[in-house]
DNA sequence: GATCCTATCTTTTCACTGTCAAGATTTGGA
DNA sequence: TCCAAATCTTGACAGTGAAAAGATAGGATC
């Protein structure tokens, strides 16, 4: 099923593959459906056949990019303190890694209307992603009954700032934090953070 | 120069309004320069001769979009008590009015890689907007002498959740925050901006 | 094992797009 | 008046997404 035969074997997921790297290096600007067909070696109608069309094949691309997105919160998460406040902080440098080192996906999930967000697959990923979020903002204020106006308000500052940097950052236009590397960087980002959690 | 001319008259800024109109419409996903010619009446070529290409064109749009950007904050801060910190909350207010009133337009300044962010204009149209938030923040602290990593993480902080707070919104995703309006609206959000200020 | 059904992939076709070159029209100044 | 430059149109070309129809393979049933 590798070298040369008719059916490709898993097209599927070779197309969301290339759809990924050619996404990276054209851009979601310069992306085309009969280009991803060429990079997998497939007839440029193949992809119709696993994803309806162009919005069908970022729509999964999409989904993907939301459980990465969450995945590598976990994981800046994982090697952090227990408290809530640090691992609130933690999942949000875990945002903003993502959008560092998945800019074109984040464009994609964040910045485009190509993608169905109504699709089931998709709507289930992103729904994760907001519930890990919301879950975070929760533990670090008392949890008591249904989620109050306050904690809304909570939940959209700390969004609304990792979302602010990680936009800003992964698109090159803060210069001053951009430069920065390492621990220096995690520590002046945590700062700003820091400041949009709920107050202790 | 009205109704029937072989010259328009003034084509550059019918194609400008055109594209605009084209842009809230269609979205840039569904944008085409085909289109906006035929919106603005003319044939597809016309375009060329006012902006080089369909780059050029949003290239010119985008810088039309960061001077009313920069107005939509003065907009507000003309309407607010002038010390420094209240000053800084209304220019984040009209960063979001601006993002909600003219998504489109928001999306090409910020979130694509189509406009050319080098060209002359546009990069003098940016630039005023940046000057703008940081003199701004520059103003609610003691303004001594170059800027010190502390002004930078300053502006880095106000920037980022004034933009975080505008890309969500205007994208549909902040529902909590969304789905309130006027003065209960202003409130919240200036209580979320207010937590990224530099202290006093 | 033979047969047939279905999933998978290719080929062909069509309307649409951006860009370029060449021609037509108008304007404004010499 | 006349000509050069600016402005706009027409025509052409390669590339695109999507749909239809044909080709091939895999797997189930008998």
């Amino acid at each position: 099923m590798s070298t040369k035969s008719y059916h490709h074997g898993d097209l599927r997921q070779a197309l969301l593959e290339a759809a990924e790297a050619e996404l990276t290096e054209t851009g979601l600007e310069g992306f085309s459906l009969r280009k991803v067909a060429r990079r997998a070696g497939v007839s440029h109608a193949a992809p119709a056949h696993h994803f309806k069309d162009t919005a069908g094949l970022l729509t999964a691309l999409c989904a993907v990019g939301y459980r990465r997105f969450v995945a590598l919160q976990k994981q800046r998460q994982a090697v952090t303190p227990l408290d809530a406040r640090s691992q609130q902080i933690a999942a949000g440098l875990g945002y903003i890694d993502f959008a560092d080192e998945n800019t074109a996906l984040f464009r994609l999930m964040f910045g485009s209307r190509l993608p169905d967000f109504e699709n089931a697959d998709n709507a289930a990923a992103m729904s994760d992603a907001y519930l890990h979020l919301a879950k975070g903002v929760g533990a670090s204020v008392e949890d008591n009954g249904p989620p109050d106006q306050q904690m809304m308000i909570d939940i959209s500052a700390t969004w609304a700032i990792a979302h602010g940097l990680a936009d800003l950052l992964s698109s090159g236009r803060l210069h001053m934090v951009g430069s920065l590397t390492g621990p220096k960087r995690d520590e002046v980002l945590s700062g700003i953070i820091a400041r949009c959690l709920p107050e202790r």
